[in-house]
RNA sequence: GGGAGCAUAGCUCAGCUGGUUCAGAGCAUCUGCCUUACAAGCAGAGGGUCACAGGUUCGAAUCCUGUUGCUCCCACCA
């Protein structure tokens, strides 16, 4: 034969994605039909495919094959992100090698380095993803920072800030020190950490000066108030001490002065029920510029707010000491001073927990600053409902809590970002610092013009900050299709968005529920009065076999490409989906894969037997063969949509596998087999291959390339007739009694495959099969499969037991098979007499039950049924196991 | 600190409104097979007090309470 052994999918997945490419099988325009839309999660546009990617995408590949299949009009858009931060931090490294300092070369000359570094690596992770088969419309990619998609931030920006939901303001933001920049609540992280806590005494002043101070007359003076850090360099900045109001070891304290060391400055002894008495000394030092609940103190107290720490983490001047050191260092310099002169009184370790920048690693410096901020709290309402009234499904329902939770506790959102990549805001300023939002600088001047008619336009400049890239990717499901509907409320927009607006099945990870899906249903209610999609498929973390997160720094993610080409795609997208439920995190195993591969070499194995065969017209006795497996696959198909219903995609792939691997396999073609060298008719052949076709395109969603290449091989077809549009198989009503029957049989099979491995029979030896039965007709219909699955030469049909016989029981009917000389009665009556006792024992539970007048009162009465049924059963059962024995003694 | 979730074979997981067709699947394991589709395979088999302790019920893996262990989210006690 001339087909290889194994299947090879190098030899097949290139040819068949260009096929698919040049055929325009990927492409959607809007029509009549019913759409199914998908929007990728756009990656990072420098990103590299890791598993997350391959999970994610796997699960979209699937929903959009089956949806093109089903003949709906199936569009998956995909595109990338600029992710600012991430992007930025890349090129600014990129530079520093090549000895160039960001700020030296300017903006300009920047983002010129940065287009090209995009141009460069940007289409990486897309011509990856085509290597795992994903069926994207490749003309409809899209780039978050593309021109037009620029366009819409910022007219969304204009129109929030015209209603008044863009503000700008002075707030607490989490600074990055090394990106010198804001960063959103959740790009920050934190850690449990290691740390001491420093006792560190104020002078409290309206004291009566004792003279000269020495060191031991400040440790031992009461005139001192002892306050508690982890941050001693803060201190500089400090602008308050606070205690609690009912704290009786501080109430005397409470208005006077306490006096700052170093830097000399008396600050109020202030009291608040937001301290906790029983932590430190039961005083916090008020720092308002460097920590949030200092500042919320600071507020109410109206207390001083001294920014004592520049922007790239080092004292700036008006610490007045330690100017220019980092703050880190600043720590453990200010500690071995304080020491020195007396106000260190003692030092803790303790556990606490820093936070640190996503992107950079760095420790997050809490800092005050100008920042723009989106209100958030009116377009959470709606974005809430959409899900608690089931409009957009959450998958597995189980985030609906946690996405509730986060909606009514929601804060207003900081999206402006102190860098150069991304839409720059459009707020623009005179030489006074007066700002106006437009769209263009003449807009602005114009608008700057109506108060002040001397200005031109060199004295107008543009805010120096870009937005979030979140603020951009919130309209993804809308801007891909048409930019210009973001916005404007009410706008028309264009054919593209009308059709395919909202979107169907949205597939990513749940960490960004909040910061992305959350955001784009507030931004599609606010353009389109519309949630942007209708089922949210959350899929889990996919983490290495320990259970660590795979991350570059542990080394612990296989190169996805590297996994394509030692499995295959097909391989690797079942490793992928078999186990992972939506919203577990899996445990990534290469074996996954493994069992991928094996699975597209089993169904290769069986396309080469079929394809084997000699075709000789006429009929066969295949006929039970074929009417089985037609109802098992109408069964089969039933439970198969009901679990992708429900998005059990690994549980609908396993269905799949069973189907294919056993049913068909295993017992199909074993059952139709001619003998070695014989030829097969034709209507058994026919068959066969109508089946072989259903199953190709049941599978095809899952394996792509094998079911195509397979598609292809099994039949001359015209050059479009491809596995990739053909329709996917419909549900028919299974017959139940055909399935039972099988049933039956099959157990009965087993049980003769049983009997010759436990006695060490070669399957090649025939065996004289007796059964009792009142249903003679069943087992002559299924003779001939009888006689070649369990090798039985002959059946008798016998109304008594035989002497001498092993024995065994398959419903209500008995089987005898007899070898002659070599049965071992002792081990064959330990058998049935465990069996005995075991039925007995059912039996009595059972009766016990239909005994129990409150049982057969309360039960349903098809479970009391059922329960009779199981006691006539046993009680034949018992009939039958006891006259065997009987016979064998 | 607050909230959510989980605990079922060696591993990963199914078990919907309680009822021995409910104790399951795949992988792994064991035994026997190189049987001309496939050893990436075939045939068969063995694995579980359903975390623990109570309770409700005629009946609990399934419902309730508590205990223990784990995970995630939110908050961020200086």
């Amino acid at each position: 034969m001339s087909i290889a052994k194994t299947y090879n999918p190098r030899e097949v997945e290139d040819k068949w994605y260009q096929y698919w490419l040049e055929n325009k099988f990927f492409s959607s325009t809007p029509d009549e039909r019913e759409p199914y839309t998908i929007v990728i999660p756009p990656p990072n546009v420098t990103g590299v495919l890791h598993m997350g990617h391959m999970l994610n995408n796997t699960i979209q590949d699937v929903l959009i094959r089956r949806a093109r299949m089903q003949g709906k009009n199936a569009c998956w858009v995909p595109g990338t992100d600029h992710a600012s931060i991430a992007t930025e931090a890349k090129v600014v490294a990129m530079l520093k090698e090549k000895g160039i300092d960001k700020k030296e070369i300017g903006r300009e000359k920047f983002l010129e380095y940065a287009w090209e570094w995009k141009e460069k690596y940007g289409g990486i992770i897309l011509e990856q993803l085509k290597k795992l088969g994903a069926s994207c419309d490749w003309d409809r990619t899209r780039f978050t920072m593309d021109a037009d998609l620029s366009e819409a931030v910022i007219d969304t920006f204009i129109h929030l800030h015209n209603k008044g939901l863009v503000y700008r303001g002075v707030r607490m933001v989490n600074w990055d020190p090394q990106g010198k920049t804001a960063v959103s609540d959740e790009e920050v992280i934190y850690k449990e950490v290691n740390s001491k806590l420093y006792y560190v005494r104020y002078k409290v002043t309206g004291i009566p000066d004792l003279g000269v101070e020495t060191k031991d007359s400040i440790l031992n003076s009461q005139d001192y108030i002892t306050v508690a850090t982890t941050r001693p360099e803060t201190i500089l900045g400090d602008t308050g001490v606070c205690v609690h109001p009912e704290d009786e070891r501080y109430k005397h304290l409470i208005g006077k002065k306490a006096i700052i060391p170093y830097v000399n400055r008396e600050v109020p002894i202030i009291a608040d029920e937001y301290i906790d008495p029983e932590f430190g000394t039961g005083c916090l030092k008020v720092t308002p510029a460097h920590d949030i609940n200092d500042y919320n103190i600071g507020l109410k107290h109206n207390l001083e707010v001294i920014d004592t720490i520049a922007d790239d983490g080092t004292m700036a001047p008006v610490a007045q000491f330690y100017v220019g050191m980092d703050r880190f260092a600043c720590r453990k310099q200010i500690a071995i001073d304080l020491e020195r002169d007396g106000f260190l009184v003692k030092v803790e370790e303790i556990k606490n927990k820093n936070g640190y920048s996503e992107r950079t690693n760095a420790i997050i410096e809490p800092k005050l600053s100008m920042q723009w901020f989106v209100k958030m709290e009116a377009m959470a309402e709606p974005a809430l409902n959409y899900v608690e009234n089931g409009d957009v499904r959450l998958i597995p329902d189980k985030f609906k809590n946690t996405y509730r939770h986060w909606m009514e506790n929601v804060k207003d959102w900081c999206i402006s970002r102190q860098l150069w990549w991304g839409q720059q805001i459009p707020a623009w300023y005179d030489d006074k610092g007066n700002y106006v939002v437009a769209k263009t600088k003449e807009e602005a001047l114009e608008r700057f013009k109506i108060q002040n008619s001397k200005l031109s336009i060199e004295d107008i400049k543009q805010d120096e900050d870009v937005l979030d890239t979140w603020f951009s990717s919130w309209l993804w499901p809308m801007s891909v299709f048409d930019p210009s509907v973001c916005g404007k409320v009410g706008a028309k927009g264009n054919a593209d968005v009308n059709y395919y607006y909202p979107t169907s099945d949205l597939v990513t990870a749940p960490e960004i529920l909040f910061f992305w899906v959350a955001r784009m249903i507030m931004a599609g209610h606010e353009f389109r009065g519309e949630a942007p999609f209708k089922n949210v498929y959350l899929t889990g973390i996919v983490r290495d076999k320990q259970g660590r997160k795979m991350s570059k720094s542990l080394g612990n993610s296989p190169d996805p490409i590297e996994l394509i080409e030692k499995y295959g795609a097909d391989g690797v997208r079942v490793g992928m989906l078999l186990s992972s439920p939506a919203g577990n995190d899996l445990l990534f195993d290469e074996s996954y894969c493994e069992q991928g591969r094996n699975f597209a070499n089993k169904i290769w194995n069986a396309f080469r037997l079929v394809k084997g065969w000699e075709v000789k017209t006429g009929t066969g006795n295949n006929q039970m063969a074929i009417n089985w497996f037609d109802t098992r696959f109408n069964e089969a198909i039933i439970e198969i949509e009901e679990l992708y219903k429900q998005y059990r995609l690994s549980e609908a792939l396993m269905a799949i596998y069973k189907l294919v691997w056993d049913d068909f396999c295993a017992w199909y073609l074993e059952m139709i087999k001619p003998p070695y060298g014989e030829a097969i008719d034709s209507e058994t052949y026919e068959a066969s291959i109508q089946f072989f076709e259903k199953i190709l395109a049941l599978l095809h969603p899952i394996m792509p390339f094998i079911t195509e290449e397979l598609w292809h091989e099994i039949k001359p077809r015209e050059a479009k007739d491809c596995i990739i549009i053909a329709k996917y198989p419909s549900t028919g009503i299974p017959n139940k009694n055909l399935l039972s029957e099988f049933e039956t049989i099959s157990e009965l099979i087993t049980q003769i495959r049983n009997i010759r491995n436990t006695k060490q029979i070669s399957p090649k030896q025939g065996l004289p099969l007796a059964i009792k039965t009142t249903n003679d007709s069943l087992y002559v219909n299924y003779l001939s499969i009888l006689k070649k699955l369990a090798n039985i030469e002959d059946i008798l049909f016998t109304q008594s037991a035989k002497d001498g016989a092993l024995t065994f029981i398959v419903n209500a009917d008995e089987f005898f098979v007899d070898l002659g000389e070599n049965i071992d009665k002792a081990a064959e009556l330990d058998r049935m007499t465990k069996e005995l006792e075991y039925t007995i024992g059912f039996m009595k539970s059972v009766k016990a039950k239909l005994s129990n007048e409150r049982f057969v009162a309360n039960a349903k009465p098809e479970v009391v049924e059922s329960e009779r049924k199981k006691l006539a059963d046993a009680e034949t059962k018992i009939g039958m196991l006891k006259a065997s024995i009987a016979a064998l003694n």
